[in-house]
DNA sequence: CTCGCTTACCTAGAGGTATTAAGTATTTGC
DNA sequence: GCAAATACTTAATACCTCTAGGTAAGCGAG
């Protein structure tokens, strides 16, 4: 009996395919042992267990998503940046929804903060540096392009804009005009 | 043997409880007929199958959160009901962790758009009463508020924003100023 | 009141997933 | 070419979902 060369690496890779391919909620161990050959258990020589594999998906999302966010970023500000920015993060959630899902669960403190994810913050500080925020605004506006390019990309997936007809593309165009507008005026606390 | 009393009605409410308790994705049949001293099969005379248990509980969360956001929003016009609609909105995800997650799931496109989906953007509608937008402006609108609110909320209880010491309500209410700023100052298309 | 219908609930069981334990086979390094 | 490490196996437990078929409790009509 030849060996499957299974390794936990091939596993996530494998993971992230099975993840766009049938949904984040059906990548099971099981699927996974099915795909390469082999039987469940098998698997346990390389993950620690379903939640482990889960959060190794996790990281390489994240990781994915990062790597086109800086190549997006290469060269551009301002506008310019932000645009890139969210196109990139908008495309690989359409790309990818499986591995987008993914990436928004929550991994454990430790590696998250060591990880990708400080990837991500501090990209977002790096299309800022041309509105020229200070601290804490600069915090804030990452937390607010954070949260409108996830909530949008999150409620496109989940169907949210398809019973409407203004198409889902010119409201995007849109919300960025308006992250522009509001970084390039950013609000004095309690207007 | 008396009955349990099993309705459709307590079974959901039950699996709000259980979800707010233990987690969304751990709310399962089995708990349920736990909890009320029934078997498993049991339940399949009052639900069709664990989807449309989770279907339930989602028009459920809708429809809760729908009252107190049309609560908060009574009698407030302009900022005063956008931080009234926001403040709702977020504490009840904070209240409510399973059923806000339960809400974000996709539920078949007729009872989404004939129940609370649209009673949301109803009101989402209404907040924007007060800064006169014209269509398609208003749809884009309404897509950006229930982008960020949605993206800022679902960030904050992934823990996104708990590795920084910024305090989460200051940027929240941060955001709050930004909105209000670029819905008071749309931009034009392009800018 | 009791007969019979409806409905709530049960047992039995099949099929899927996660996981551990303990063994066999295969590869690698000396 | 052998010993140690490792890949993979079967066996077994535990939980969850769901179907089929049966029992019993409550309800309306005679």
């Amino acid at each position: 009996m030849a060996r499957a060369g299974v390794t936990a690496e091939r596993l996530t890779q494998a993971a992230a395919e099975l993840a766009d391919e049938v949904g984040f909620e059906n990548v099971t161990v099981s699927a996974l042992a099915r795909r390469f050959g082999v039987t469940d258990p098998s698997l346990y020589s390389h993950i620690k267990n379903a939640q482990d594999l889960r959060m190794r998906l996790a990281a390489l999302a994240l990781t994915e998503l990062a790597d086109r966010v800086a190549a997006a970023l290469a060269g551009r500000a301002g506008k310019d940046a932000l645009a890139a920015f969210a196109g990139a993060y908008r495309d690989y959630a359409k790309e990818h929804p499986g591995r987008y899902a993914a990436a928004q669960i929550e991994l454990d403190p430790e590696s998250a903060a060591a990880g990708p994810a400080r990837r991500h913050a501090e990209m977002t500080r790096a299309i800022l540096r041309a509105y020229e925020l200070q601290e804490p605004d600069q915090t804030d506006a990452v937390r607010l392009l954070h949260s409108t390019f996830h909530g949008y990309v999150s409620l496109e997936r989940a169907g949210g804009f398809s019973h409407h007809p203004r198409d889902a593309d010119a409201s995007w165009s849109r919300a960025l005009d308006a992250l522009d507008s509001v970084l390039r005026n950013w609000p004095p606390a309690d207007v």
